[in-house]
Parts: C-alpha cells; structure tokens; sequence
DNA sequence: AGCAGCTCAATTTTT
DNA sequence: TTGAGCTGCT
C-alpha cells in the first residue's frame, strides 16, 4: 500500500482523495502539480475506479504518458496496472471518436490536414476564386488561415478579428471572408479536417447525435484535465458535455480541472482564462484547492517570480514559499549587443554544465528566431544543444511525400495528398495536377484517360494507389510499397543528400511498426510531435522557446533577449490583454529555473536591413520589478562583466557569478564568419569515395554529403542545413 | 504549362 | 536568411 500522506502535503493529499464530485486545483508553478496527478491515479484505480473509465486530458501526448508511466511504477506494477486510462491532447481525443463517426456533415472517410495541408488547399482555392491576383499587399495565405483559426478559437466573425489583430487588412475582410466560406465547404466535400474541425466536429456530433454522447458519458466515469487555464471555450464545452452539470445520465460531475491561471499563455489561439476562473461557479459544489508551496525553486528565484505577478492583474491571488531559502540572486546581465549576449551566454553554460551537467542548462526566449547567434557561438564552442520549437520532423519533405501516398490510401479525395504525389510526376505542375484530381472526383474517364496517357508515370501511381487502398490498412507493408515506388522519384527530387532522407523514412516505419492500423499511425503522427529521432548524442543543453518549454524545469535557467520588441514582442504593445499575457509569459520562463537565473538585457541589437546595431530599451517587465530582486551586471568594451554600482569582478573568483574567460578575445562585429584561416589539417581532406561527418567552426557538426571538385564540399549541418564549404574550412571527423 | 531565377518582404507563440 | 510570389523564357 502507498503511503500517501506521509508522500504528499495536506493540499495535495486533499486534491488526491477527492475522487468525486468536480475538483478545482489551482496549482501554482513547481507546485508538485504532476505530482498530485500521478498519486491521484494510482489513488483511483486503488479505489476500484476501473482504469479504462478514467480520461486524462493534458496538453501533450507525452505529458499524458509520463504521468501514466510514473503512476504504474508507484503502484510497483509496471505502466500495464493502468492499461487502458484513455489519455492525451483534446485533439487526439476528439479524433479518437470522430475516426468511428465522422462530425454531422461530413463524409464517412476523413483524413487530418496539419497547416501545410490547409495552405495547401487554400492557395488552391484562391487561384480558383481569382481573389488577390497581382494585388501585394492582398494577405497571404497563411495570413488568411491565422486569422480564421483565430477567429473560430476566440469565435468571433472573422471581420471582428480582423479589425482586433490586423488593421491594415480590414479591406479585405469581405475577400478573406468569402474565402474561408470556400475552405469550410472544401473541406466538407472532400473529407478534410483541420485542428479546429476536431473540437468543433466533436461538439457537433455530440449535439446532434445524443447516442454517441450517451455512449462516451457511459465509458467514461472520472475525467481529469490538466493546464485547465489554457483550454478555450469548445473545449470547456466538451468537458461539460462529457461530465454534465448533474443532469440525470451524466456521470455526476466526477471531473478534475487542474491549472494556474497565472500560466496562462496560449490566449493568442483561443485559450480563454474565465474558463478556469468561473469553474467553480459553473460546476456546482466544487471543491476548490490550492497548492501554494514550491518545491522547485530557491527563495530568491520565487522572490523575482512573485514580484512580476505582483504587476500583473488580480486573479486568484497567490504566493509562492519555498522552503529553499538559499541559493544565488537572480542575475540581470546587460551584454553591449545581441552577439556579446550570445558569446556570455554560451560562456556562462560551459561553466554550468561542468556544475550541473548539460541536461539541467537550458535557454528559454520569445521567439524560434532569437536563437539564432547562440547556435552559432554554441556550435563553435563545441557544446552539444538540442531546440525546441523549431522545425518538425514531419515537417521534412520527403516524410511528407511518403506519407501523403499513405493518405490516399485512406481517403482517396485528400487534395493535398493528392496534389502532392501527382506534382511528384516529372511535366506535372499544379494546373495539371489539379484537372486530373477534379477529373478522377468526377469520374470524367475521357480527361483521365487523355492526361495519363500524357503522363505514363501518373497511371503507375494511380495504379500503386490501388493496390494500396485496396490491400488491408496495415501501415508497415503499405509503406514498404510506397518506398520501394517513391525511391526513384526521391533520387530524382533530391540528387544531393537522398541517403540522408532514406534513413528517415526508415525511422518512419520504424515508428509505423507499433501501429495496427494507418488511421491511426496517420492521427498520430499528426497529432503528436513524435520525439526527435536524432535523440542520439546523450545529454544536451535545451534551446528551447518558453511555450514549448511549459511544465519543464532545469536547475540553470538563462532567459535572453529581454528588450522591448522582441519581450514583449512588438504587436503585444497594443493590447492590454496580450500585454499581460506577455507578462505571464515571463513568469513561466522564470519559474522553470530551480538554482540559477539569469536574465539577459542587451544594450544594442542588431538590425539585418542596414549593417546597423540600433539601442535597445530594456523590456518593461524588468523596470517595474524593482531591482532589489536581482543583481545587475554589465559588460564592458574590454569584454569584461562588471557588478552594477560595485567593483569589478576578478574573474573566477565568484563562481556563482556570469564569468566571461579572458581567452576568449573581444567580440568583433565581423566574427560571426570567422576570417581567420582555421588550421588545415592535414586529414582535412575528406575521402571522395567515403563521405562521412566532418565538424565546421560555425556551423558544428555536419554530414558530407559530395565533393564539388575542385575544392568545395556540400555539408549538411543538423542545425543550418546544406552549406557549400571550402575543404580546407573542414575538418575530418573520426 | 512548367520551371528557373529573380525581387521583395517579413520574421510569435502551437494542436 | 528565408520564403513566397511574380516574370519571362522554354
């Protein structure tokens, strides 16, 4: 038996042994939050709540699992004593049922769209309406999608929306309208779903046809969802749908909504903070509890964390203890530019990751780009770093060829799927790619007839796909058929690295070969960000944005970039709201630090236009702190920190303090590419007929992909993608 | 119609 | 730096 009381504080305990009736957990940041959700499962099925009846809702797939893993291994029998707990995104869950039943409306067979798919479909659309021809500043297609996701999240007509985020469009509102209008009925017709067809298919499903609803109320009995401050309006709907009010066939409100709406970040798509504030009021006889002490970081972390919650507007009120009353001041370091900020940064990390080792060293920033000048210093450095947030694996092309002939075979009118493979064909374009589409829809054989004819290639495709959708839907033979039909075609596409993507389509059905059936397999890899499969290398710095970085924590913590424009990024100046949620988006990147923070203010950034370094203006969050909460820093043209208003620091006398190595030379504005001719090692030369991996002073570690003769190399660097480099800027690795 | 090459513009966050 | 979209050539 677990000892619960004596592993939880009496909050947690509380939230743990309420198993019925609607629970509210506030839960402030590092507030043993998973925790309590993990004892609260095994708590359940100890109770005799059958595993299968529970659903947890979170924000990732893999917060879901790690729970679920951590809950089997307290209960001493493996992950399988809760086989069958139904846990996952909204999204995932949504498509569990819709993949069964398909939302009113929509035809027996969908297949999901992930963004590119729905650009896909959109630029279509707008050729074929004729809307925006030669017109520049027309919005673009993405622009359009942004606005009408927006619009559906918040749901608000899409000219209100317009008019809220995008002034300057407000005469297109009509044209984006009427295009969107189009996209809805596109979708309809071919069976397409994006995100928000989900939620707003699985609410309409659940409205129109109370059997199914009868049915998930009755498999479910407890339903738990996590980050309940990030969740917007369809989706607190389908949590009351699934739960009822107390309504006679309900489950009888046995539902658990854990947040902290003080980490609410996710309003820009929808998310709505009255949801977790008028929980209580909506969801009668809530048992409202909040965990309130932190167990992540020391005392001086928590003082700076409170007082930047201390600006933001009243909510729940909190504060946060800890009873970690040590540890070293938050620093504020204040490099002359953006490119010294990257040259202290990765300084300061080399000594952290001697400390802590590189696991537990991470730095967080407002946007993918704001990384940028770390990579570089990072890689010349030699440190090992991985980021987060950046591109997808699935977003790789290849991935996507081979995927989309997948699609077919599941549903035989995916455009974009479609559209994709045909393009694949050498004199298909995407005129001709689209007439022979509309003409396989329509049954027009005569067309279909005359443009294979034309395009030999295009009739083997349509006869692989065939073959596909009629053999059964197990997804590893499908794909090896695929492959074996798309080698050549990848040959073809991509003369300079296909080995590379060989291997990553083999890693695909390597992933694939844990699934029975392709629906899912293909539900999945949407839905999910499947981990990087070039986990290789062992333990890595995070780069990582702060919204990817969420219910994470690291023992050294740099945030940098702090300056207005870039933190609070520039369209957030307009608005209160998003203003605030600006602010919140500081408080969750400083409460991932548990030792060490350290916050990063340059003095000038950079501009790319001009060959310029404009002044920067420190970020407003910082102003209003106040500085008894850090400790402040500059960086002098001699490259040396000093303390703010003390003496200067002899380096390496403070280890807790940013120590910036007298080796290093002074930053120079040209450095970025280094001038000085690297060392050319005799081993420089890299076999012709054996290409393998080499390492470049800027760009890292790279794969040689081929020798342009007379003395040039194609590299592919995991991190910056192919470069054409001199040999002897390389060096031969192993 | 397709394709290469060019110009110009823009850069938030994610299921 | 990258990407999207336009122009002009084949």
């Amino acid at each position: 038996m677990i000892d619960y009381q004596s592993h939880l504080n009496p909050a947690q305990w509380e939230a743990v042994r309420t198993v019925d009736g609607p629970v509210l957990v506030l839960a402030g940041a590092g507030s043993g939050k998973t925790r309590t959700i993990v004892y609260r499962l095994a708590y359940m099925t100890q109770q005799g709540v059958p595993p299968q009846r529970i659903l947890l809702l979170t924000f990732t797939r893999k917060a879901a699992q790690e729970m679920l893993h951590r809950a089997g291994q307290l209960m001493g029998h493996g992950p399988a004593a809760l086989h069958g707990v139904q846990g996952g995104t909204f999204h995932a869950f949504a498509y569990s049922v819709l993949r069964r039943t398909p939302p009113p409306g929509f035809p027996d067979r969908c297949t999901l769209m992930d963004r590119s798919d729905a650009e896909t479909v959109m630029r279509e659309i707008k050729s074929t309406a004729g809307l925006g021809k030669g017109d520049r500043s027309f919005p673009k297609t993405g622009t359009i999608l942004d606005h009408y996701s927006k619009a559906r999240n918040k749901e608000l007509p899409l000219d209100e929306v317009v008019k809220q985020e995008s002034f300057h469009l407000i005469p297109y509102a009509g044209a984006m309208q009427q295009l969107c209008d189009a996209y809805a009925v596109f979708r309809r017709e071919k069976g397409l779903l994006d995100y928000d067809d989900l939620l707003f298919g699985l609410e309409s499903l659940f409205r129109h046809d109370p059997e199914t609803l009868a049915r998930c109320r009755e498999r479910f009995s407890h339903v738990m969802v996590d980050e309940y401050q990030d969740t917007n309006l369809v989706q607190d709907r389908l949590v009351t749908l699934l739960v009822g009010t107390g309504e006679p066939g309900s489950m009888g409100g046995n539902v658990m909504a854990v947040g902290d709406d003080a980490q609410s970040i996710y309003a820009f798509r929808g998310a709505n903070i009255s949801n977790i504030l008028t929980f209580p009021d909506r969801h009668h006889g809530t048992r409202l509890i909040k965990l309130e002490q932190n167990y992540r970081s020391t005392q001086p972390i928590l003082d700076l964390t409170n007082a930047i919650l201390s600006q933001a507007q009243a909510q729940f009120r909190k504060q946060l203890f800890s009873d970690r009353t040590d540890g070293p001041v938050p620093r504020l370091v204040r490099p002359l530019s953006d490119r010294t900020q990257a040259q202290i940064v990765c300084e300061e990390i080399i000594r952290q990751c001697a400390a802590y080792g590189p696991e537990q060293v991470a730095v967080l920033f407002r946007a993918g780009y704001h990384s940028y000048h770390l990579e570089v210093a990072l890689n010349r450095a030699g440190v090992r770093f991985r980021k987060y947030g950046g591109l997808k694996y699935t977003e790789a092309a290849h991935i996507k060829d081979a995927m989309a002939y997948l699609r077919v075979a599941v549903n035989p009118a995916d455009m974009p799927s479609m559209h994709r493979i045909l393009a694949q064909v050498e004199g298909i374009g995407p005129k001709t790619a689209a007439s022979l589409f509309n003409a396989l829809m329509a049954g027009d054989a005569k067309t279909v007839a005359k443009l294979t004819k034309k395009h030999p290639q295009a009739a083997d495709m349509l006869a692989l796909l065939d073959r596909l959708r009629a053999a059964p839907p197990r997804p590893v033979p499908l794909l090896e058929q695929i492959l074996e039909f798309y080698q050549p075609i990848l040959e073809r596409l991509h003369p300079d690295d296909h080995p590379r993507r060989r291997t990553g389509l083999e890693e695909l059905v390597q992933i694939a070969a844990g699934y029975e059936d392709a629906g899912q397999f293909l539900a999945d890899l949407h839905l999910e960000n499947p981990e990087q499969p070039e986990a290789e290398g062992g333990p890595a710095v995070c780069l990582s944005t702060i919204h990817s970085a969420k219910g994470l924590e690291w023992r050294a913590v740099h945030i940098i970039d702090l300056v207005e424009d870039r933190f609070p990024s520039r369209q957030a100046l307009l608005k209160a709201e998003d203003f605030e949620e600006e602010r919140r988006l500081l408080y969750v990147a400083c409460t991932r630090a548990r030792d060490e923070l350290s916050l990063y203010v340059p003095t000038s950034i950079y501009k790319r236009g001009q060959n310029i370094s404009e002044p920067a203006t420190a970020s407003p969050f910082l102003r209003e702190m106040g500085v008894h909460v850090f400790e402040e820093w500059r960086e002098g043209y001699n490259g040396m920190l000093s303390k703010w208003g003390g003496m200067a620091r002899e380096p390496g006398s403070t280890p807790a303090a940013p120590a910036k190595a007298q080796a290093s030379p002074p930053w120079q504005p040209s450095a970025a590419v280094p001038k000085a001719p690297p060392p050319v090692s005799q081993a420089a030369q890299p076999a012709p007929g054996d290409l393998g991996w080499c390492r470049h002073k800027v760009f890292g570690r790279g794969k040689l992909v081929q020798h342009l003769p007379p003395d040039k190399y194609r590299v592919n660097f995991p991190s910056f993608g192919l470069k054409v480099i001199l040999a002897e800027y390389l060096e031969r690795e192993e």
